[in-house]
DNA sequence: TAGGTTTATTACCATACATCAATTTCTACC
DNA sequence: GGTAGAAATTGATGTATGGTAATAAACCTA
């Protein structure tokens, strides 16, 4: 209700509306203020939500047979979060996703945006070229995981999301890697070496 | 031109047309035959379709620096198959497409696409549909290579692809699971013993 | 600033998978 | 149906990364 176009225009870049479509928007549209450490979901949980990252920084992650966590993704300003599968296909989630520092978030109903798609069909637009954008950086990460060793993963890591590397642990940047605290340790110290 | 609503109902699942939209669609696709081993795209060329596999079966590869190939996609009935890195980016391939088996597509260009996107706009959601679908898979494919070993990706490749199994080399597995022959062969080896 | 907790590093050894080099098996075609 | 070339297997050895455990550094928070 109090959101205003310059926020929407944020989110759905690219794309402006009516005010009519404006007020559309805001009445489907939630924000959210996170603290550091806090759980936006849970695996098993119903997925009936996607969150568009104003700020701060949260991960999702996934939680093997052994207990180890394997992130998937992080999101920082700008990104949007949520168990894709789960929300896409309607199942449980089997991701976590928490707050990696403070965030603000706005979060939006799967039902809402279907809703929306109806009545503002540039939405749907944006999310198509939204989803493709994501496949696009999914497909580089398995390429990535395919051709490269560890270190180079590391590396361009650090190229692609110099930002995000000031926030977040090692071993999160490890997780997301694929390999262990103790590998990236080693990494880091040829790296610092050479 | 020669199309008829059935095949299209099979590429455009779910959605249904009326014989003017049929009639623009068909304008707008065309129907190839490929022979195997045809290179249906090379690295650097320019992107600008996608297809349809009807029948047959394809593989999207990238070649390293040492020269080593990596499969990304392998494509059967019903997939659709591009560089969709460079289709979506409007930049040049740096993938190969290759057909495996006599392959019968349904090419249609970006330009197509979004031209139809605007007269067709159930053709906009499908392809969303379409990317959710894409993006879920490639998700699960990344967590795989984060959580599970080479024997357990290739047995749970081995259940997702039964079909596919049949019509490719062993190499073509090898390197879409990311290990060598001779390891997948071991691995093979393994799993006839118990 | 001290003291406790979390995170990162290091060392040593284990393991999964890669590499190289034969050899065997499969497949296509005359 | 026999034979050449391609594909798959096998053995011996190398290397990247993992696992465990101990230590060190960073970070809270009182």
């Amino acid at each position: 209700m109090s959101l205003n176009n310059s926020i929407l225009s944020e989110i759905f870049k690219d794309v402006s509306f009516s005010q009519k479509e404006i007020n559309l928007i805001e009445s489907n549209i939630e924000k959210l203020s996170l603290k550091k450490g806090s759980t936006l979901l849970k695996a098993e949980e119903i997925v009936n939500n996607q969150y568009y990252v104003y700020e701060g920084c949260l991960r999702t992650y996934f939680i093997d047979k052994s207990g180890k966590e394997h992130t998937l993704q992080f999101a920082i300003n700008d990104w949007w979060i949520s168990d894709y599968t789960a929300f896409f296909t309607t199942t449980k989630a089997i991701m976590n996703i928490e707050t990696i520092q403070d965030a603000t978030l706005y979060k939006i109903s799967r039902k809402s945006m279907e809703d929306l798609f109806c009545k503002i069909p540039q939405l749907e637009t944006f999310s198509r070229k939204k989803m493709e954008r994501a496949f696009v950086s999914f497909q580089k990460r398995i390429l990535a995981s395919l051709t490269q060793s560890a270190k180079e993963r590391y590396v361009s890591f650090i190229h692609t999301y110099p930002n995000i590397e000031k926030n977040i642990k090692n071993y999160h940047i490890a997780s997301y890697l694929g390999i262990t605290t103790e590998s990236l340790s080693r990494i880091r110290k040829e790296l610092t070496n050479n």
